[in-house]
DNA sequence: CCTAGCAATGTTATAATATAACGTCAACAA
DNA sequence: TTGTTGACGTTATATTATAACATTGCTAGG
């Protein structure tokens, strides 16, 4: 399991290829890859972190686009269709995946303490719980797989215990 | 990995057992299992799939509790809190637990035609999910295992392919 | 008995997240 | 040219969730 997110990384270059990735694919599969479209990829890349709708509407205004939800939703819609991002539904948040198309299964950990968030990808046809669905005869379209707890960095630091 | 959902079973027994359950727990834990909170519960487990937090509310209303929502979400809390129930973080709904105090980490499949939901129980110290975790250095405190597709009925009876 | 503290409930009000519906425009094919 | 389509922008509204405060009832200590 190929885990991504915790560790550094040259990250302008990270932000270039993924945006190459997106305008190859974008040709190849007939789609546009527009001016909104790309900023908010840009956006997700840049923070490498989940950013709410909202969040991402609001740099968007700042830059000139459409000031209405639908701006930001629709361009994350995109973005989440056809592999480049993901919805973190624990956070109701998107965040830009990090490994594009290589057959997705995504499964983050997310630090609670510093909002960091890994992306794994695990082999959509095994696991337990994909067992568990074969046995149960069900027929598996989409997961969401998210861990919540410490990251390295977090633990290191002393942090401990759920406020809870 | 043991599932439940899609199998019938007595159901009025099933929910008389639960709540015998939470009222032995509340004793035990000296947490009060009050009216909004036992009929709540019930709630869940008369449906046997997710309820909206308004939905439940509609319910409350209805039988004279209190109609703003911080009443069905603080019962709600309760209820998830103690291990009664759970949140669908996919359907921003909530169900009734089906293995409770098994030592959850809970995992749901859920059909996206008839909306039925089974959880089933994964370990949880083991699994991909857990060893990458670990790998990479995370403490896991809570998780999100969700999967979304057809359940057993509904491929039979011929629906086919996502409408996206 | 009184009363201070606490947990649960109820309320009002508002925040945060998300979508429906419609008009305009540019690209493109017939 | 014209009809269609997809993207974008807007207005308006739906859906989900929480903050903050008043009231009530219980109970522990005096």
């Amino acid at each position: 399991m190929d885990t991504k997110g915790f560790a550094k990384h040259d990250h302008s270059a990270c932000i270039v290829d993924m945006i190459a990735v997106a305008e190859a694919y974008s040709a190849a599969n007939k789609v546009q890859f527009t001016p909104v479209r790309r900023r908010v990829l840009e956006l997700l890349l840049e923070d490498h972190k989940a950013l709410g709708a909202y969040d991402v509407l609001e740099r968007l205004v700042k830059e000139g686009y459409g000031s209405q939800p639908p701006v930001a939703y629709r361009a994350l819609d995109f973005l989440v269709k056809h592999g480049f991002a993901h919805k973190i539904e624990r956070l109701n948040a998107y965040i830009a995946c990090a490994h594009p198309h290589e057959n997705h299964a995504p499964a983050f950990l997310i630090c609670r303490q510093c909002k960091a968030i890994a992306e794994s990808i695990t082999t959509p046809t095994k696991g337990p719980f994909n067992r568990a669905a074969e046995e149960a005869g069900f027929q598996i379209e989409r997961t969401v797989f998210e861990a919540e707890g410490l990251c390295p960095k977090c633990i290191s630091s002393g942090v401990q215990h759920e406020t809870a």
